[in-house]
DNA sequence: CAATAAATTAGAATTCTTCTAAACAAGAAA
DNA sequence: TTTCTTGTTTAGAAGAATTCTAATTTATTG
């Protein structure tokens, strides 16, 4: 890893208000250093645990969830027993492979959503999410 | 509940290959005579036992599944921390408020998705998921 | 440095869901 | 019917993901 690349994530985590902690700083790497990820809390420590950084689940999920609420991940609901999480935070929306359980992402400008009706009474958008369910075709 | 009613219930579950035993005959009415539903397991257990139903939640999950399976259910993932079942099997989407976890839905025909770029490789579409998130407009 | 506020941690606790193995009920056949 | 087979239900244990607790450690500020 590059000096100055260490010195961005600093930066990154600073400008979110977040103390660069050392164990803030290895999960930024792994999380950043590397094009876009969708990542569960479970692969994210083990990815810790196979570079050497010591750190707890419960510090991963703090982490998980202080990173969302600062923009830097936003969380992608597919599957109803565990959590993902998304290093691009640009709006987009996702394919997602039942057998494998992966996500990828589907730019948003690809796809259109026309003709939402008219919101319940009192509420306004907070986000409009698009999840393809594909599956491996039989032969 | 009509006679009739009860009849049709037991012929839905005969249709799906599912004994009408007394639980699935009570779940069933619970589910199906009242308009479209969108319900989690544990509401559909303090449910059966408002009705005076008496049933496990273990049987409540296996008859959801089962359900599922047979089309009778279809299950709606917008919230990471517990499973939705939706009795309206029809293609449409849900709008999903965000602070009273309640789901309602939009019409396949309201709403327009288009330009899905080419599928992975190897895959077909299972089905295609919109979900507006909504939240109270803050006054 | 010293003070204080924030972050980390192990392990317990919670929540939702599935599993297990035994008891029970439904449908088929005699 | 009665019997047989198989499907269903059940309580409670077990499992998996996530959150909480309270103590310890670390980062930052003065």
């Amino acid at each position: 890893m590059v000096q100055s690349e260490l010195a961005d994530l600093e930066k990154k985590l600073r400008d979110a208000q977040l103390r660069p902690t050392k164990q803030r700083l290895a999960l930024a790497q792994l999380l950043f250093s590397d094009g876009n990820r969708h990542i569960t809390a479970e692969r994210l420590h083990s990815d810790a645990m196979g570079a050497n950084v010591a750190i707890s689940l419960a510090t991963i999920y703090n982490n998980l969830h202080q990173f969302t609420a600062a923009g830097l991940l936003r969380e992608v609901v597919v599957d109803s027993s565990r959590s993902y999480f998304d290093t691009n935070v640009m709006p987009h929306h996702h394919f997602f492979h039942e057998q494998s359980g992966t996500l990828e992402d589907i730019e948003k400008n690809d796809l259109k959503v026309d003709n939402i009706p008219p919101l319940p009474e009192g509420t306004e958008i907070s986000s409009v999410d698009v999840i393809v369910r594909v599956s491996s075709t039989r032969r």
